[in-house]
DNA sequence: GGGATCACG
DNA sequence: ACGTACGTGATCCCG
C-alpha cells in the first residue's frame, strides 16, 4: 500500500483543542481557539504521517440509532459550551476552503463513519490511520491500522499511538475485547449502563477469561466475584445493550470515493484569506512555504536592504539622514546590552543597516549615529523608551521623536498581548512575518541575534525599521479616524520621555534598614514555622496550599474548605472565619504575611537593586493594560504595601538619593468617583463634590435613610464599598459577600444608590448599550478598549463584558488624567530648570524627588498641574505631603 | 507553564 | 439558572 488516508474524528479533536487552548477571539470577536488548536493538531499529524488522502468525520447533533435502542444514551452529557459550538461552522468553512473532504450523516456518530471509512479504504488498498481523542476508537486498531490520540498540553501536542499490540500492552485485552470490556464496565460519560458492580478491573479479568460478553453471561455461574456473577445474570440484557452501544459499526451508508479525499490544493489563496481573517498568524508561514515555488504575492515581493560596509560610506549616509526633512524610521538592534547595529528606513530607502563589526566597533557606530539622533530630523521608532534609555548611557539624547509604532499599536487596540514588529506588519500592512520567538526560539535553546550572518542581520534589522516606516502612515490615519490624535500626540507620545526619565533616575533604597527589617521578618517566620509544625503535629511545606489543605481540612478536621479546581482553598477569605476554630489558623495567616513581605519585597527588592547606587530601576510599561494605566515591573513599585502597618514600614526604606533632596508626594482624592460624576453628569454627585462633601457619608445617609450627621463609621465604610463597587459594575451578591450582609440587603443598597444618583444608572446603562453597538468602550480622551465579550452567547462572559464596559471608561479616564498631569509636571520641571525629578506614578499618585530649596515650588507645580490636567464638571482635589521617606511623604 | 495566593490602585 | 467587582505583577508549588 503506498497510499495512506488520515481519518480524523472532527468532534473529539475540536473538543480537545478547545479545552487545551485558552479562549481566543479575533478582532471581530469571533472565537477561534478551538479552530486554531484543531489545525495545530491536524498540521502536526499531517507532517508526521504525510498522508495522500484525508477525511474528517463529524457528529450530527441529532439522535442516532443508539438513541433508538436506548433513550438515555449520552443522557448525562452536557451540551458543548457556546464558545465551542460557535466554532464548528468556522472550522467546516475553513476545511471546505482547504478542499478537505468531510463526512457526516444523520443517525450516525463520527465514530461509525470512521469505522466505515477505515474498512472501505482497506478494501481499496489505502492504509488508514485514525485520529481521535476518544479511546472508544481503539477497537479499530489492527496490526496495520494505527489509532493516534493527540493531547494538547500547554500549547504542545503529544500523541499516543496504538496498533493492536499496543492496546494489548496497555489494557491487557485485544481491540475487539476492548468493546466487551466497555460493555461490562459501562461508560459514565456516554451514559452507557454496563453491569453494576463491574468496574474496569473486573471487566478486564472477566473478558481475559471468557473473551466476550455473551460467553461471560453463559458462564456467569463461574464468574468471580460473586456480586459480578449475580449481576451478569440479572443485568444480562443491559450488558448486551451496552455492547451494541459501544460497538462502532463499519457499514454505515456512506460512499467512500477515494479521489474525493485526495490531499491536494490545501494551501490555496481562498484558505489563506480565511487564515488571515482568523488571525492565525503563525500558520500563514506554512502557506508561504508551501507556495514558495508558486508566484510571489505582494508579501514576498523582493526587497533590497543594504548593509554599510565601510566607515566612510556609513558616515556619509548618516550625515544625509540628519539633514532629512522627511521622517526617518530607525531600529537599534541590541542584545544583552550589546549594540549589534542600527538600521534606517525612509521614503527613498527601504532599509540600510550600519553594522557593528571588525571595521566599526559599537562605539564607532554610536559616535557616527549620534548626530542623527540629536538632529532635528523627525524620527519614527518602535518602543522609543527603550532607545532613550539605551542612548542615554552614551550621553545621547533622542530628539524629535515623531511617532512610536509600538505605542500607536497599543492605542489603536489596547487588548493585544504584544505589539512586536510582526504584529504591526500583520495588523497595518497585511503582511506576515515570523515573530522573534519563531525566528530565535525561546528558553534554553534560544538562538542569539549576534550569531546571525551579515545578510541575515541586515534583513532582520532593516525589516523592522521598514515595517515601522511603512506602518506609521496607516496608523496615523487610523488614529485620526478614531479621534485619538490628541490622546496619541499630546499624551502618550510625550509621556514616553517622562517614563524614560523615571526609569533612568530610579529610586534609592535604604539598604541597611531594609536588611534589618528583613532579619526581623525572618525571626518571626522561624518562630511561626515552629509553632505551626507543633500545632499541626508534623512538619509540612506551609507554602504549599495543597499540603496545607490536607493538614487543615483532613488532619485537623476544620470545615468550610471551599474547593478550587485543584483541591481545597486556603485563601484569607476561607481562613479568616476559621480563626476561632483552631489556634493554627491565626499563625498561618501571620506566617503568610511575613513570608510575603520577606520574599516578594525585602528579597525581591534586594535582588534587583543596583549595587553601586543602591537604587532600583523599575520598568514602566506603557502598552500592557487594557484600560490605559501603566504597569511597573522588576521591581513592581505600584504594589508596595501600605494597608497594614507592618508592611507599610517598608516604605521607610524608600528614600531620597541624598540629603539634598526630600520626597514630595501628591495624590488625587477619589479621582474615579469624580470622573464618574463628570461622565454621568449626575447632579447630586456633582454638587456633592462641588461642596466638598464627604461623599461616602452622603451615600450612607441616602442609602441607609439616616440623617447625614447620624452616619456612624461602620455605615460610612459600607457606603464606601458601595461607591467603589458601582464603578466596577458590581452586583448584589458580591456586595453582600464583601459586607457580610444578605443579598437582599445588598440589592437594596444598590437600588438605593441608583435612586440617590439616578443619572449614574442612566449613564452606566447607556455606556453598556453603546459598547454593544460599537464593540468598544472609550474614555474622555477617546482611549478605547474593544470588548468582544459583549457578543458572547455565554451569560457569564457577556456579563463580564458589561462590567468591563462600565468600568473601563472610568478607570481609563483617570489614567488619561494622571498621564496628562505627568506630562505637564515633567515639562514644568524641565522648563524651569529644576533639579527635582518625577520618579514614580502609582495610578492616582505622583512621587517627586525634590531638591530641598525647590520643595515649595514642586508642591505648587504638582497641585497646579494635577488639578488642572483637565477641566471636569467637578473640582479635582489633591493631597500633597513631604517627607524623608515614602512612608513619611504619603 | 498554570494555578493559587496576595500585594497595590 | 447561570456565578458573582475592575485593573495589574511577583512568588511559590506542582505536574
Amino acid at each position: 500500500m503506498n497510499e495512506k488516508i488520515m481519518l480524523v474524528d472532527g468532534n473529539s479533536i475540536i473538543n480537545r483543542a478547545f479545552y487545551g487552548i485558552p479562549i481566543l477571539t479575533n478582532k471581530d470577536g469571533l472565537y477561534t481557539n478551538a479552530v486554531y488548536g484543531f489545525l495545530n493538531i491536524l498540521f502536526k499529524l499531517i507532517d508526521e504521517e504525510k498522508p495522500t488522502h484525508i477525511a474528517i468525520c463529524f457528529d450530527v447533533p441529532k439522535p442516532t440509532f443508539r438513541h433508538e435502542k436506548f433513550a438515555d444514551y449520552k443522557g448525562t452529557r452536557k451540551g458543548m459550551p457556546d464558545e465551542l459550538r460557535e466554532q464548528l461552522p468556522t472550522l467546516k468553512q475553513l476545511l471546505t476552503k482547504m478542499n478537505i473532504k468531510m463526512f457526516e450523516l444523520e443517525g450516525f456518530e463520527a465514530d461509525d463513519l470512521l469505522g466505515t471509512l477505515c474498512a472501505e479504504s482497506l478494501a481499496v488498498d489505502v492504509l488508514p490511520v485514525v485520529i481521535s481523542g476518544d479511546r472508544d476508537l481503539l477497537q479499530l486498531a489492527t496490526d496495520v491500522v494505527k489509532i493516534r490520540i493527540p493531547k494538547t498540553k500547554a500549547g504542545k501536542t503529544e500523541v499516543e499511538d496504538y496498533y493492536a499490540q499496543n492496546v494489548v500492552e496497555k489494557y491487557g485485552v485485544t481491540p475487539q475485547q476492548f468493546i466487551e470490556v466497555k460493555a461490562l464496565m459501562g461508560d459514565a460519560s456516554d451514559n452507557v449502563p454496563g453491569v453494576p458492580g463491574i468496574g474496569e478491573k473486573t471487566a478486564v479479568k472477566i473478558i481475559q477469561q471468557y473473551e466476550s460478553v455473551e460467553q461471560a453471561i453463559e458462564h456467569a455461574a463461574d464468574v468471580k466475584p460473586k456480586k459480578a456473577s449475580e449481576n451478569l445474570v440479572e443485568f444480562r440484557e443491559q450488558a448486551i445493550l451496552s455492547k451494541e452501544l459501544v460497538t462502532i459499526i463499519t457499514n454505515a451508508p456512506i460512499t467512500f470515493i477515494k479521489e474525493e479525499t485526495l490531499f491536494a490544493n490545501v494551501f490555496n489563496a481562498d484558505a489563506y484569506e480565511m487564515f488571515k481573517a482568523l488571525e492565525f498568524k503563525s500558520m500563514l508561514t506554512r502557506f508561504e512555504n508551501e507556495n514558495k515555488n508558486k508566484k510571489a504575492d505582494s508579501n514576498a515581493e523582493a526587497v533590497t536592504y543594504h548593509c554599510m560596509g565601510s566607515r566612510k560610506e556609513a558616515a556619509d549616509y548618516v550625515d544625509a539622514l540628519a539633514k532629512q526633512s522627511e521622517p526617518v524610521a530607525y531600529q537599534i538592534v541590541q542584545e544583552d546590552n550589546q549594540l549589534l547595529g542600527i538600521s534606517f528606513s525612509h521614503a527613498n530607502d527601504r532599509g540600510t543597516l550600519i553594522r557593528v563589526g571588525d571595521e566599526m566597533r559599537d562605539a564607532d557606530v554610536i559616535e557616527m549615529t549620534k548626530p542623527f539622533f540629536e538632529s532635528e530630523a523627525k524620527k519614527i521608532a518602535h518602543d522609543a523608551k527603550k532607545d532613550i534609555v539605551f542612548l542615554k548611557k552614551y550621553g545621547i539624547t533622542l530628539k524629535q521623536l515623531q511617532f512610536d509604532t509600538m505605542i500607536a499599536g497599543y492605542i489603536l487596540n489596547a487588548t493585544n498581548d504584544t505589539y512586536a514588529y510582526n504584529d504591526i506588519a500583520y495588523d497595518f500592512l497585511q503582511e506576515s512575518f515570523l515573530s522573534e520567538e519563531e525566528l530565535f526560539g525561546k528558553g534554553k535553546s534560544k538562538k542569539k541575534i549576534a550569531d546571525l550572518s551579515e545578510a541575515e542581520l541586515t534583513d532582520f534589522a532593516c525589516r523592522q525599521s521598514d515595517i515601522s516606516f511603512r506602518a506609521s502612515g496607516e496608523m496615523m490615519r487610523k488614529l485620526s479616524e478614531h479621534n485619538q490624535d490628541q490622546l496619541y500626540f499630546e499624551i502618550e507620545l510625550p509621556l514616553i520621555h517622562v517614563l524614560a526619565d523615571m526609569e533612568m533616575y530610579g529610586i534609592k533604597i535604604d539598604k541597611p534598614a531594609l536588611t534589618v527589617y528583613g532579619e526581623e521578618l525572618s525571626k518571626h517566620i522561624e518562630q511561626l514555622t515552629t509553632e505551626i509544625y507543633w500545632l499541626a503535629g508534623e512538619e509540612f511545606n506551609i507554602n504549599s496550599p495543597k499540603q496545607m489543605g490536607v493538614i487543615l481540612f483532613e488532619k485537623l478536621g476544620l470545615k468550610g474548605g471551599k474547593k478550587t479546581k485543584t483541591g481545597y482553598s486556603t485563601s484569607v477569605e476561607v481562613l479568616e472565619p476559621l480563626k476561632s476554630k483552631h489556634e493554627i489558623v491565626d499563625k498561618i495567616l501571620d506566617y503568610r504575611t511575613y513570608v510575603k513581605l520577606k520574599s516578594t519585597y525585602v528579597d525581591g527588592l534586594l535582588n534587583v537593586m543596583d549595587a553601586e547606587s543602591d537604587k532600583v530601576y523599575s520598568t514602566f510599561n506603557q502598552a500592557i493594560t487594557a484600560t490605559g494605566r501603566i504597569s511597573s515591573t522588576e521591581p513592581n513599585l505600584q504594589n508596595i504595601p501600605i494597608k497594614i502597618e507592618l508592611g507599610r514600614r517598608l516604605r521607610k526604606c524608600f528614600i531620597p538619593t541624598n540629603d539634598e533632596y526630600v520626597f514630595v508626594d501628591a495624590d488625587y482624592s477619589q479621582i474615579e468617583l469624580r470622573v464618574l460624576a463628570h461622565m454621568s453628569q449626575d447632579e447630586t454627585l456633582i454638587n456633592a463634590f462641588k461642596e466638598g462633601q464627604d461623599i461616602h457619608r452622603l451615600t450612607a445617609s441616602q442609602v441607609f435613610h439616616i440623617p447625614f450627621e447620624m452616619v456612624n463609621s461602620n455605615q460610612r465604610s459600607n457606603a464606601k464599598a458601595v461607591n467603589f463597587g458601582i464603578v466596577y459594575g458590581m452586583g448584589g451578591f458580591s456586595l453582600s459577600q464583601d459586607l457580610g450582609i444578605t443579598k437582599k440587603e445588598a440589592d437594596r443598597y444598590i437600588e438605593g444608590y441608583f435612586e440617590k444618583y439616578p443619572m449614574v444608572k442612566v449613564y452606566l446603562d447607556e455606556t453598556v448599550a453603546r459598547a454593544k453597538q460599537t464593540g468598544f468602550a472609550e474614555t474622555i480622551f477617546h482611549r478605547r478598549r474593544q470588548i468582544p465579550e459583549l457578543n458572547a452567547s455565554n451569560f457569564m462572559t457577556r456579563a463580564f463584558g458589561e462590567r468591563i464596559a462600565m468600568n473601563m471608561p472610568v478607570q481609563g479616564s483617570a489614567a488619561d488624567i494622571i498621564k496628562i498631569a505627568m506630562v505637564k509636571v515633567g515639562r514644568r520641571l524641565k522648563e524651569e530648570n529644576m533639579k527635582s525629578t518625577l520618579i514614580l506614578q502609582v495610578h492616582d499618585e505622583l512621587l517627586v524627588e525634590a531638591q530641598r530649596d525647590e520643595v515649595d515650588k514642586v508642591k505648587e507645580i504638582l497641585a497646579e498641574e494635577m488639578a488642572h490636567a483637565v477641566t471636569l464638571l467637578v473640582p479635582i482635589d489633591i493631597d500633597v505631603h513631604e517627607g524623608n521617606s515614602w512612608y513619611e511623604a504619603h
